[in-house]
RNA sequence: CGGGAAGUAGCGCAGUCCGGUAGCGUACCUGGUUUGGGACCAGGUGGUCGCAGGUUCGAAUCCUGUCUUCCCGACCA
């Protein structure tokens, strides 16, 4: 673990590689590009994915699953969307293997190429729109309200663990509408129960906003997102909603009756989570100690450690403890109570740290004489010794309140972090020195966001909804604005 | 795909300049003492030095090629 956070992208790159291989989340594959998400790390995901599903089928969503291999021509059916997309996809070419002749092992055996090659998805708009086409005749049909939790395939040029892994985990929502404002609606829609998931469970927080032509997804109309702020000063963004208009009806030929007898292309959208989310929680609440997690969402919510001499002791000591993770148990919350002999209690202390159990309880023969436990909470290392009645509600209140106050950090560094600029003097001296949002004023045009990368690396992130209209002038070149944009460097 | 750095025991590293028995820390195993913030003592297991060629009596070390990883850039969820 690095000594402190600088803004020094190595030091901070190292510090992010260490708390996510040393806290047990993932590590480095075999395999270029693709990491291994060990069980600690997969247990979050999973307490992540099943918060969310929760509130897309609260939403009315249902989940379906479509097939991994995408063949090349339906890629080319929408321009915008083979644009994006052709420059990063794993080619499947053939199907069977051979022993080598000359005596090399095993090679692709070259009787067995495929006459059009599979696509590994990259995302899965034109296999899914492909389906779509033979359920939607009828106005009936719709709205077509479904989502796939699946796997990606990506070729990047340059990966990181969680933040852009060559494959990577997501869900990927697919709907189909009668009207372009219901469409719109189910876009927005998602985006709230992503912007309501990150900040609730996850207590990062995000602006929500809308994404300039140049950031949009290839074959949207319009990309809502949802942009966090990492401790670096890097915006990060978490998470996609696409309002996909007609594009994808007609590439892929899905029309439907209306009421008056009509023939309509529907209307739709996409919306995406990854497993980059585990990247963006590592990032905002972490310290040099090692991860912090969220009570909602953390694998292990409180670890209990005894404290013992000699196996008297640990008898007396194991009754207890079992009894104390019975209740917690019976309240749903997830405890672990770690009896290994084999480590010394300060070395769990350490571990669960790394690890960012949220609570901690240490339980030895002195606090039994007392009736009392010694809780640690790993937000603030604070330690304190408690009396062992009305435990139970006291791990309640403090677990509802580390992820209270582990949002309030977050946003209070967030808020701290969007800066506005006025001239460009100011705008490039914020981002080198403050980093951060900075919210300025833009002509409007692809060329000046270009031109202002180029210059700075920062990007527009978005322009937040409900963005207050104010007249100004461009940052950069000086012509009449009508509100103000969020600009940072971003992963 | 460009620029930098690195590949030696599960993990972290030294040794490479100047060729000559494969090292250190940690982890692991055995026994013992320990246990309120990453314990200690003693003994032990584990490596074709990324891979392939070449030079040499002899290569982790020199030369050539190649693969992989990390960091920075371009690309991106």
């Amino acid at each position: 673990m690095s000594k402190e956070i600088t803004s020094r992208a190595t030091d901070y790159s190292q510090w992010y590689n260490d708390l996510v291989i040393k806290g047990s989340l993932a590590d480095y594959s075999a395999v270029k590009g693709c990491m291994v998400i060990k069980p600690y790390g997969y247990a979050l995901w999973e307490n992540m994915r099943d918060a969310l599903d929760k509130m897309f089928k609260d939403t009315g969503h249902v989940n379906a699953y479509f097939p991994l291999l995408i063949p090349k021509s339906f890629l080319s059916k929408e321009a915008a969307h083979v644009e994006g997309f052709a420059k990063e996809c794993a080619v499947v070419t053939h199907y069977r293997l051979k022993n080598d002749p000359d005596g090399n092992g095993i090679i692709v055996d070259p009787d067995a190429k495929l006459e059009e090659e599979l696509i590994i998805r990259p995302t899965s708009e034109t296999i899914i729109w492909n389906t779509y086409k033979d359920w939607i005749q009828s106005y009936r049909d719709l709205p077509l309200l479904i989502n796939q939790w699946a796997n990606i395939v990506r070729w990047e040029m340059r990966t990181r663990l969680f933040l852009r892994t060559t494959e990577f985990l997501w869900q990927e929502g697919h709907t189909a509408h009668a009207t372009r404002e219901e469409a719109i609606e189910e876009a927005r829609k998602m985006l709230d129960v992503y912007s309501t998931f990150v900040e609730e469970f996850m207590a990062v927080p995000v602006i929500r906003g809308i994404k300039t032509e140049t950031e949009r997804f290839a074959g949207a109309e319009d990309t809502y997102c949802i942009e966090a702020m990492m401790q670096d000063g890097k915006a990060l963004q978490a998470g996609t909603s696409h309002f996909l208009g007609q594009n994808f009806a007609k590439a892929f030929d899905v029309k439907f009756l209306s009421k008056d007898n009509q023939m309509e292309f529907v209307w739709a959208t996409s919306w995406g989570v990854t497993t980059r989310l585990i990247g963006a929680l590592v990032m905002v609440h972490s310290d040099d100690q090692g991860l912090v997690l969220p009570p909602k969402i953390a694998p292990i919510q409180v670890v209990i450690i005894p404290v013992y001499k000699g196996d008297d002791q640990k008898k007396e000591i194991d009754t207890k403890a079992k009894e104390i993770m019975a209740a917690l148990k019976e309240l749903g919350i997830r405890v672990k109570y770690d009896d290994n002999d084999n480590a010394r209690p300060g070395w769990k202390y350490a571990e669960y740290e790394l690890k960012g159990v949220p609570v901690r309880m240490a339980l030895g023969a002195r606090d039994l004489e007392k009736n009392v436990v010694e809780v640690a909470r790993r937000d603030t290392k604070e330690k304190k010794v408690v009396s062992l009645d009305g435990i139970n509600d006291f791990i309640v209140t403090m677990l509802a309140s580390i992820q209270e106050e582990l949002f309030n950090k977050a946003r209070s560094f967030r808020d701290d972090h969007i800066t506005p600029a006025e001239d460009w003097e100011e705008f490039e001296k914020l981002l080198d020195e403050k980093g951060g949002f900075i919210a300025a004023h833009w002509d409007g045009t692809a060329e000046t966001e270009a031109s202002i990368k180029d210059k700075t690396k920062a990007t527009i992130r978005c322009i937040p909804l409900d963005n207050k209209q104010e007249t100004g002038k461009c940052i950069l070149t000086g012509k009449p604005s009508v509100q103000r944009v969020l600009f940072a460097r971003a992963y």
